[in-house]
DNA sequence: AACGTAAGGATCGTTGAACAATTCGACAAG
DNA sequence: CTTGTCGAATTGTTCAACGATCCTTACGTT
């Protein structure tokens, strides 16, 4: 094999990029996690379809994606609606969290993630410090995306930015977000201050902790009227 | 809530079973798993759709759910092809293992969890007493999923199975399957052991090392040839 | 008032056909 | 041996149609 063709190898993922599928997906996707959809709400095959100017069919294939991903729920014969988790599932993704973040905290960060974890801490002190909690919100999660980044696993990479994203219809209906948000800032630093301190048990303990009280927090303020 | 309705509402989700699409997944999901159809193999819409006789829209829409559980490899204006994973995919897969069943092993085993797992060891043990290897194979792999239902969590059951799904593809190439699932018959049991002794960083360790193991002479039987 | 039934409209599920876009192999030209 | 071109095969996308299913409303029965 020679050089050229190894170095333009890598690019070649970009490639398959497109599909109008694909691409109503992430138009989708974007309004979902902006709340411009709300969670419960229906979304119409016919309004949506004209409305983005695609045949039914191609938004139908947009749907049965994002339906993979937890965003939107399928119900035969009555249409595709934005989800809306229920306190169980609130507590499942907790769960998961516990695994894949506690899993993260426990390994030998390497240097390029944890530099992640920094600018992601310092911003959501900068947008707190401006009062901007829609930006603290997408700041702590950003930590949390990076935190799990720390295991090195593309899959677990894909899956953490799955469940933010279902994360992130929890939030949209709830009444005070910025409540929720506001004392993680400080947790997430002192979390931060451990890993870098190579403390991996230590922050570990911390973790879960901080995950139960976030936990606890936010199934107290969801109630997800159904 | 009343207990009749209680009761009831753990069947609710087998109310939304159906759907052309999806049943045609389930058929495709079957014939990939019992590798009617190998990895690389390009599946034809037009054959496809019509052995199956169902229109070209339904099936791809089929295409695009096993698309998402990482069975099919989706080429743009090329087709749908069977997976057909890499090596770093299959370094990528036991990564992700580590991080589920050493979580799950480290949690206290609840009474229902830890008979599955016998039921895998025994059935595996049974399936090699008579030179069942396609069978250990199989009793292998529920043992695996049973170990990570101990995290008791339906997200991470569903993760496992796709795992588990794209492991299976993984063996489809390999020359000599049996040579691989023999020798974790004895590991399983051993493994259980400890679980059940209640010794749940001893079972991380020999599990870890249990895993490393296993990679290794995956990867190294492994050479997909592309 | 509670319940079963019927009718109607809206929406989804699925199909079949059609055409544009793209890929790929073959073949000719340099 | 490389490059340009053509055409067959396949996918991408749209469209229109019809049956199936669900929701609502209305009506009648008990």
């Amino acid at each position: 094999m020679d050089n050229v063709a190894a170095d333009l190898s890598r690019d070649r993922p970009r490639l398959g990029r497109s599909s109008t599928a694909e691409r109503v997906a992430d138009i989708l996707r974007d309004r979902i996690s902006a709340g411009f959809f709300q969670p419960g709400q229906r979304l119409s095959e016919e309004t949506i379809s004209e409305g983005l100017g695609v045949s039914r069919n191609t938004l139908r294939e947009a749907f049965r994606l994002l339906g993979h991903e937890r965003l939107l729920d399928h119900k035969l014969n009555r249409g595709v609606f934005v989800r809306l988790p229920s306190a169980e599932d609130v507590s499942d993704l907790y769960r998961v969290r516990r695994v894949l973040e506690g899993a993260a905290v426990r390994r030998k960060p390497d240097e390029r993630a944890l530099e992640g974890l920094k600018e992601a801490v310092l911003d959501a002190e900068r947008a707190a410090g401006r009062d901007d909690w829609q930006g603290v919100g997408t700041a702590n999660i950003r930590f949390h995306q990076a935190l799990v980044s720390l295991n090195d696993s593309p899959r677990i990479d894909e899956a953490m930015r799955q469940l933010l994203a279902e994360l992130r219809l929890v939030f949209h209906v709830m009444e005070n977000p910025r409540a929720f948000h506001e004392p993680f800032v400080d947790r997430n630093r002192t979390l931060l201050g451990l890993i870098e301190a190579g403390e991996p048990e230590r922050a570990a303990a911390y973790l879960d902790d901080y995950l139960d009280h976030a936990e606890r927090l936010l199934i107290h303020a969801y109630e997800p009227n159904r």
